[in-house]
Parts: C-alpha cells; sequence; structure tokens
DNA sequence: GTAGTTGTGGTTTTT
DNA sequence: CCACAACTAC
C-alpha cells in the first residue's frame, strides 16, 4: 500500500495525522487542510495495523461522507471504514438493535441520568420530516384539545426539537414542567410521541435523542458498538448538539480514542441546537487530549484573508485565532453597490462572463445567499445571459406533490402503520373515498383501539358505512395488499409498478401541461431509484426511503459538469471556489432581521460567523454586492446597507451615496426598512466594569466588559443566573443600580 | 364527494 | 409572495 503523502504535510498537520491513540482536537481555521488531514488519518490508522471495519468517521453531509470515502481510497485505505452523517449513523444503529427483546438488557450506572425507556420502534420505522412532523404536531395539538391559535403548532414543533435535542424525552419534560404553558406543552409533547410511535415513524430529532437513550442505557449495545468502532473521527464538531455529544460519548466511552476536527468561528448551526460548547469544552470533557491547531491557510488570498479576519475580530464572544495565509497571489475583494436585485444579478451576470473569458472553469465559480428565495432573480438573469447555473436545492425535487405521493405509496409500503402516508395515498389518485369515509373509519378505529389500515381491512364491518364506499374501500385495501407483498423488490421496479397500478399514471395521462411535468418528475424519481440500485451494494426498499429522507440539499450539488453553482450559505459550508460572489448584503437580510429584533447578541455572532464562511470559500475572487431597493414578499422596500460590510476593513463604494442612502431612509418614512436601526435614539450609554444593572428578563447583574462603539455598544453582563449575555445596549435596557 | 374560489396568516438557515 | 384552510357550487 501507497504510503500517505506526509511530505506533503505541515508539521502540525502530521501531528494531528499520527496521533493514534487518546483524545485529539484539532481547531481547524478554514482552508486549513482539515479534510487533508482527516483522511490521511484514516490512511495512517489503516497503516498502523487497524481493520477499516474498527473506523467510524462522521461528517456533516452525505456529500461530505461520498468525498471523504473517495479521498480516503485515493490515499490507499482499504474500503470499509464506515463514513457518514450522524443521522445515517443513528438509522443503522437503531434499525439494529431498537428492537424491544434488545433493549433493557443492561444499564450502566455512569450513564444513569437519562430514563431508561426505550424505543419500541420496529426496525422498518419511517422517517418522518418536516412536512411529515408539522402534520403530526397539528394531530398532537387538536388531539390535546388546545387551541392553535395559542399553541401554534410550528412553535410547539420547535419547543419539542430543542427538548429532544438536549434529550430531555417527554417523561422527563413532563416532570419539571411547572406552569401553564410547560404543563401544556408537556401534554402536547406526549400525544406527539405516541402519534409518532403509532405510526412507527420517527422523526429526525428522535433519530439522535433515542440513539443516545440507547447507548447510555444499554452496557451491551454500547459495548458492542465500542468495540466495533474502535477509533471514533467527528467532523465539523462545531456544529454539533447535545444529542451528538451524547451519542459520541457514549460511543468512545470503551477506547477514548476520540478525535474531533472544527472550528469555533464556523459555527452556525445554533438555531438547530448546535452547542458551541462542545468543542470549547473539549479539553475538559476529555482530559489529556491532545490539542492541534491549524493556522496556516492554502485556500484563501492575503486579501480575502484580512478581510475576514477583520470581520470575525468583530465578534465578543470568541477565542482569538489567526488565519496565516500561504498564498501570495492577491486581488483586491470587490464590492458593488446595486440599484436592485434585477441589477445585482446583471451585474453578476456580466462578472461571472468576465471570469469566463478569462478561461476560469464554470465549476470554480458561485454564488451564495443568506435565503433561498434570493436565488429568482438570478435564475432569471442567467436564462436571459445563457449562463450555466445549477442551483443546489435538492430537496425541492422530493417536496413536489407527486413525488410526495409516489414516495407515500412507497413509505407505506415499507411500513403500513405509516398513517400519514396511507392519508395521502387512500385517495390519490381520486377514487372516491373521500373525508367523510375516512372520518368514519378513523372513528371505528379509535372506538376498537386498531389501527387506521386495520380499520380499512375490517370496513365491511363498519355499520357506518354505506356499500359504495365499502366496496372502494376493499379494492384499495387488495391493491395495498398486493403492493406490500412486492416490498422485498427494488424500488425502482415498485415505483414503476406503483405509477402503472395504482391509476397515478392514468390520472396524469390528460394531456395538460402541469400534469405532463408531474408525470416526467415522476419518471425522473423511477431514474433516480435505478441510480440508487447500481451505487448501493445492498439496495433495499427501506434503504432507499431512508436516503432519501436524510437527503440535504447540498446533497444535489454536482461538482463535475460545468455550471455555476448557486447556494445559501449554509449550503456553502465545506466547499471552496476560485471564485464567490456573495449577494444581499443587507441589514435584515444579512445579518437576517429575526437575528437582530432582541438584544442577544449571540444570534447576530451567528450571522456574522456565516458570512465569514461564506468569505473564506474564496480562493482569489471575492465578490460581495448589495442593493439599495429589494423587492421582498412582492413589496418594494428601501435597505440599509449590512452592518458587517463596515466590519470588512474595506472602502465601500460611493460612501456619499450610502450616507445619503440612511439620510433617505430617515427622512422617507412609508417605505420600511428590513432591519429597525435606530439612529434617532442617540443614547451612547456608558458602562463601568464592575457596575450592577438590572435586565428585565435576565435578573440582576455585573458589567464584565464594555466595548464603546458610539450607537452600536455592547455589554458583556455576567448575571446572578450564573449566564453570561452579550447584550446591545441600545436594544438592552439595563438600569444601572 | 370534488373541484374551484376566496380569504387568511406567516414568512431563514437544514439533518 | 405563497401555502393552506374554509367555503361554495356543482
Amino acid at each position: 500500500m501507497a504510503y500517505p503523502q506526509n511530505e506533503m504535510l505541515t508539521p502540525s498537520q502530521k501531528e494531528a495525522v499520527f496521533h493514534i491513540e487518546g483524545p485529539l482536537l484539532v481547531i481547524a481555521g478554514p482552508g486549513s487542510g482539515k479534510t487533508r488531514v482527516i483522511t490521511h488519518r484514516i490512511a495512517a490508522l489503516i497503516n498502523a495495523g487497524y481493520s477499516p471495519f474498527n473506523i467510524c468517521a462522521i461528517t456533516f453531509t452525505n456529500k461530505a461522507a461520498d468525498e471523504m470515502r473517495q479521498r480516503a481510497i485515493a490515499l490507499g485505505a482499504a474500503t470499509g471504514v464506515h463514513i457518514s452523517t450522524f443521522h445515517s449513523l443513528c438509522v443503522r444503529i437503531l434499525r439494529r438493535y431498537a428492537q424491544p427483546k434488545n433493549i433493557l438488557k443492561g444499564h450502566s450506572p455512569e450513564f444513569s441520568r437519562s430514563p431508561s425507556r426505550l424505543p419500541e420502534t420496529r426496525p422498518n420505522f419511517s422517517i418522518y420530516d418536516e412536512s411529515d412532523q408539522r402534520r403530526c404536531m397539528k394531530l398532537a395539538v387538536k388531539g390535546c384539545e388546545i387551541d392553535t391559535k395559542n399553541f401554534p403548532p410550528a412553535r410547539m414543533l420547535e419547543a419539542v426539537s430543542t427538548l429532544k435535542n438536549k434529550l430531555i424525552d417527554d417523561e422527563a419534560f413532563k416532570k419539571q414542567a411547572d406552569d401553564y404553558f410547560t404543563k401544556t406543552l408537556a401534554k402536547i409533547y406526549s400525544r406527539y410521541q405516541q402519534i409518532l410511535k403509532e405510526h412507527n415513524a420517527l422523526d429526525f430529532d428522535d433519530l439522535l435523542m433515542q440513539t443516545a437513550f440507547l447507548l447510555e442505557n444499554n452496557l451491551q449495545v454500547r459495548k458492542h458498538i465500542g468495540q466495533r468502532f474502535r477509533f471514533l473521527l467527528i467532523d465539523e464538531y462545531q456544529d454539533t448538539n447535545h444529542a451528538q455529544y451524547r451519542i459520541a460519548r457514549a460511543m468512545a466511552a470503551e477506547h477514548n480514542n476520540i478525535c474531533v476536527t472544527g472550528d469555533p468561528d464556523q459555527s452556525i448551526y445554533r438555531w438547530r441546537g448546535a452547542d458551541i460548547r462542545n468543542i470549547l469544552a473539549f479539553e475538559k470533557d476529555w482530559p489529556h487530549a491532545a490539542v492541534v491547531k491549524l493556522e496556516q491557510n492554502f485556500r484563501s488570498s492575503p486579501s480575502i484573508l484580512r478581510t475576514a479576519d477583520s470581520l470575525i475580530a468583530c465578534n465578543i464572544n470568541r477565542k482569538q485565532k489567526t488565519l496565516v495565509p500561504t498564498i501570495s497571489e492577491d486581488r483586491d475583494v470587490e464590492i458593488s453597490m446595486l440599484e436592485d436585485e434585477l441589477e445585482e444579478a446583471q451585474n453578476t451576470a456580466r462578472k461571472i462572463k468576465e471570469l469566463t473569458k478569462q478561461g476560469v472553469k464554470r465549476s470554480e465559480i458561485a454564488v451564495f445567499y443568506r435565503i433561498n428565495a434570493m436565488s429568482r432573480a438570478l435564475e432569471e438573469t442567467f436564462i436571459n445571459e445563457k449562463i450555466p447555473y445549477q442551483v443546489v436545492r435538492g430537496v425541492e425535487f422530493y417536496n413536489r406533490k407527486e413525488i410526495r405521493d409516489i414516495i407515500a405509496y412507497l413509505k407505506f409500503i415499507a411500513n403500513s402503520s405509516d398513517e400519514l402516508a396511507l392519508l395521502r395515498i387512500i385517495n390519490t389518485p381520486s377514487r372516491g373515498i373521500g373525508k367523510t369515509t375516512t372520518d368514519r373509519v378513523r372513528a371505528y378505529a379509535q372506538a376498537e383501539h386498531i389501527s387506521f389500515y386495520q380499520a380499512l381491512k375490517r370496513a365491511q364491518t363498519i355499520d357506518s358505512l354505506s356499500t359504495a364506499p365499502k366496496k372502494r374501500i376493499a379494492e384499495f385495501v387488495s391493491m395495498m395488499e398486493k403492493f406490500r407483498k412486492c416490498a422485498s423488490q427494488p424500488p425502482a421496479a415498485i415505483a414503476r409498478r406503483i405509477l402503472k397500478e395504482s391509476g397515478l399514471e392514468e390520472s396524469l395521462n390528460t394531456g395538460n401541461i402541469k400534469d405532463q411535468s408531474a408525470l416526467e418528475n415522476i419518471n425522473e424519481l423511477i431514474n433516480a431509484a435505478a441510480r440508487y440500485e447500481q451505487q448501493t451494494e445492498e439496495p433495499s426498499l427501506i434503504d432507499y426511503l431512508q436516503q432519501i429522507a436524510l437527503f440535504s440539499d447540498i446533497d444535489s450539488y454536482d461538482t463535475i459538469s460545468e455550471r455555476i453553482a448557486l447556494m445559501t450559505l449554509h449550503s456553502a459550508k465545506g466547499l471552496e471556489f476560485e471564485n464567490v460572489f456573495i449577494i444581499g448584503l443587507e441589514q435584515g437580510l444579512l445579518p437576517h432581521e429575526k437575528s437582530i429584533r432582541g438584544p442577544d447578541l449571540d444570534e447576530l455572532e451567528e450571522e456574522r460567523r456565516l458570512l465569514f464562511v461564506g468569505l473564506t470559500r474564496a480562493g482569489q475572487g471575492l465578490y460581495l454586492s448589495y442593493v439599495k431597493y429589494r423587492t421582498y414578499r412582492g413589496q418594494l422596500l428601501r435597505t440599509i446597507p449590512s452592518q458587517f460590510l463596515y466590519e470588512l476593513g474595506l472602502d465601500l463604494p460611493s460612501a456619499k451615496q450610502i450616507s445619503s442612502g440612511s439620510l433617505d431612509y430617515k427622512s422617507n418614512t412609508e417605505s420600511e426598512p428590513f432591519g429597525d436601526i435606530d439612529t434617532g435614539n442617540n443614547n451612547s450609554q456608558q458602562f463601568a466594569e464592575g457596575q450592577i444593572v438590572r435586565h428585565n428578563i435576565f435578573g440582576l447583574g455585573r458589567v464584565k466588559e464594555f466595548h464603546d462603539m458610539g450607537e452600536n455598544s455592547i455589554v458583556v453582563v455576567r448575571f446572578d443566573s450564573g449566564k453570561t449575555k452579550s447584550l446591545m445596549v441600545k436594544y438592552a435596557n439595563l438600569i444601572k443600580l
């Protein structure tokens, strides 16, 4: 086997690569060759005599997993290393072990904090995505006879997700609920879990939570996994949540060989429960951990690094870190101000054309934006200008009605408890089984304590149904029974059969354009399923459905084709391009409105990190733009340049125009900008260190730091609760005592 | 039972 | 601007 080319590694990279036993933390700045280190490390472990089967690497996306696998193989590492996302790993573990008989065999005292209740889910469980979750939550809230006005399902879902990420299950939460709101939430949470259980389904957060409980409470399972995966590597550790942290801890308990890599400055998933403390406290969690810092940057030009550094230095809650350039080639970072999004798109298109004329490959150019809706103006312009592009948004395809319909058939065939899927297909295509009928069957099912499908099977004995519906139900049930017998066939074949035999194809053969395109999409799905079968060693319906469920936008990114990539800043994480365009640097968009509403600075800092991630994707060309007017939800709005623009250490274009812009805004009261930068209120209050203050939510506290930035001054307060918060003075309404 | 219409409400990022 | 729910007319 060819030995890893370690002459290509820097001393600190080598240190990380050849650290074999014991915990290891790699703090890796952007472009510092982190993926290189991980892949070389895998090769080094194998070279040191360990079996590839003993290595488990966890990545943030499936795409990253595929890439890592290929790069490891290119280095001569044998196949057999497990590389996947946390979610995929959890599905594997749960499918294998989550059977009641396998559970509750052992219990170890060191992990006794978790409840001992364990999944009763069967291995063919469905994975519920966001829209499935919404529907279940709606059922849960209504089922508890609670008004959805006061307890909106979306909010409840968010709350439940947060709880699950913290490994607080419904029973634990019930115990700690002490007021009307939390008690109601506890009821809803329980009901929601009950619905999922009845459907033999798990949502995204359950995958993690149940796995964590399984590993912590079942000694046998934990030992088994721990011995199988003697080496654990986790990438993007700064974006792990508490559940993932506990899974990692349990998996590594046996051997202590845990290696994590990440960069606190690139933590951008706090809103999804990511806990930056995981990486900050790693050395405390794993005493004697080796720490390697990779600060040399092999990707970006000095100007880009200076710009990124200048921006990220504005974050208060941050460990100082430097970016050391190794590339000397340099050109200026460009900032453009445009009139509106159409001009911005045209400007972007023009510059892209200049670049490609100079011979830059289109695969080396990307455009990033804060929200998906911003791709539209670009797409329209790129079509006009005949610029080949791809919008990296794979999940969109799977959200189409006709695709969800076919998948609902597949899900039901795999898991006949999946009532959501059943309700979706029972009258798709229309076969005369409407709401009245399903309501009657449901009432019967509830009275008899059986599942909806079992009730359908017994429809002939349900008195409330008349002859016609009974007959239609019988036909439907016999068709589904026929389909269910095919569950072990390859997914593409099953899908093709459903299309033909369910009447879907017939119902879409109307000749109208919409139905025509729906049919084409379904055929594309069947092609995708066939592709899956070719690429997978042991294809199966259940595995295919799992892949679809855990499919992310970025997984659809085609790195080979010569098209400009358009994607969100979140999707851009981990990628690199010679030339990067970032559009829409406006207050309210980047930073996003939602993150600057309250006084809490954490969200604003995450937005700053998000831009930092975007900036550091670029090798040579970095082009930023913002507009004066932007149409948002059909309304033309006057905008304010992003505050981040002033933090880049660059000259802004025509500064006069910008300042006159804000003057315009002040005098122009009828058009509302995104964010409300409150320039009128000129109370740049000063705070001294040690000053005692009161906040109307956090209570009493002592000022730890004060950063005088005029109206944007920031104060860091340690509150009596023990929490330390960074607050913007102008929003915090602190009272000096 | 269904299809089409009107009205309402909610709006970021994603495994 | 969009998705969805409620309502109306067949």
